[in-house]
DNA sequence: TCAAAAAACTAACAGCCGTTAGTTTTAATA
DNA sequence: TATTAAAACTAACGGCTGTTAGTTTTTTGA
């Protein structure tokens, strides 16, 4: 009979894939080894495989947990009546928000996921497409309606989406400047220069 | 007696610095092996060694190649007398055009830089810091005289060279709108967000 | 307390890595 | 054309990779 799993056996795999992503983070997801990741969990390598089943099911864990709430996130703001301008600000303010608390792995998951193995390298890049097409839309709107200057929305949604979530400097600035002093210097650059004025 | 290397000689070893490019942009520097390198330029792996010193020499010629670049580009900013605003603005074009003429060049300097050895790496780090300095103090110059929004500019540093030098897509914006159109689009985004209005 | 399951361990695998040594072929120079 | 340097080749190295097999230890549940 199979037993329930236990609560430490399941915050086991969390510890491993925690470090997992502190690790990609630091020294990229190749570069990193199963011994590396052995020894920050405190354990022999081979000891890994009791809780996972491979190190590209590790990457493929941290980037759909990420991509996961994006998708739920941006379901949600679909669905509110409000301004695009205002849309828009509400996903920046989330992406930041995320960086700020889940920093590892929203740098693993942006950066890091083209080592996926097929299915599911394919499945991400069309989940990210998704987000993408979904944020363009928004930003289409906004210019329909005048709210947002004439550009390419495509520009816009990369400039944006980069801007914020391929910074590897996060700890520093966040150091120097609160949270919420970050968000508010990032939306207003950013915000500022879509509107309409 | 050594003799002048040829012409042919020196082709050859820009054909692999140039091929490493690609390859470090397209599967990370981590993941390229000497054997893909090879292959690519139409060589046995050993043979290369005929022409560089090693994988990580590659990287850190084209780290450095870029990075100077940038140096002497603020230097000469610095040195206009003009708004603060324009001078940024000047960086960002310059910015923008070096990712459309050198995609891979400066998509590699930006992204895998971290994998240089010392004292390779401690160099690039210390010329990294020493252009957002510089940065900062335009824009810091800007805000002083209230051409730029009050904000945090080393914020702004991050959030601008992260918008623009961390697009892994260039090469898909640049085939759908013109390279004009594209630089227009990013500078007023950007520029329209600094700007005290 | 005893049986069973979970999770740790050691040893080892096949394969790839960057690179060197030594040799042969190609190309340039006198 | 003969000499010499440059650049290609093959073979091989020590080391690291992710992972498996088999065994021992630890923890769990009745």
């Amino acid at each position: 009979m199979a037993r329930i799993k236990s609560t430490e056996n399941n915050s086991k795999r969390e510890v491993i894939i925690k470090e997992a992503s502190k690790l990609f983070k630091e020294k990229g997801f190749t570069a990193t080894s199963m011994r590396d990741l052995a020894e920050r969990v405190g354990v022999e390598a081979p000891s890994l495989y009791n809780h996972i089943q491979s190190k590209s099911e590790l990457l493929k864990i941290i980037c759909s947990n990420v991509g996961e709430k994006f998708a739920v996130k941006i379901a949600e703001v679909e669905q509110i009546e409000m301004p695009a301008i205002e849309k828009v600000e509400k996903l920046l303010r989330f992406h930041i928000q995320e960086m700020i608390n889940y920093y590892e792995e929203e740098y693993v998951s942006g950066r890091e996921w083209r080592y996926l193995k097929d299915p599911y390298l394919s499945e991400y890049r069309e989940q990210r497409r998704n987000y993408r097409k979904r944020f363009t839309a928004i930003i289409q709107e906004g210019i329909d309606q005048k709210e947002i200057k004439k550009l390419d929305a495509n520009t816009a949604v990369l400039i944006l989406l980069n801007a914020i979530t391929s910074i590897d400097q996060w700890h520093r600035i966040v150091h120097k400047v609160s949270s919420k002093e970050l968000e508010e210097n990032i939306v207003t650059i950013l915000i500022e220069g879509l509107r309409n004025n």
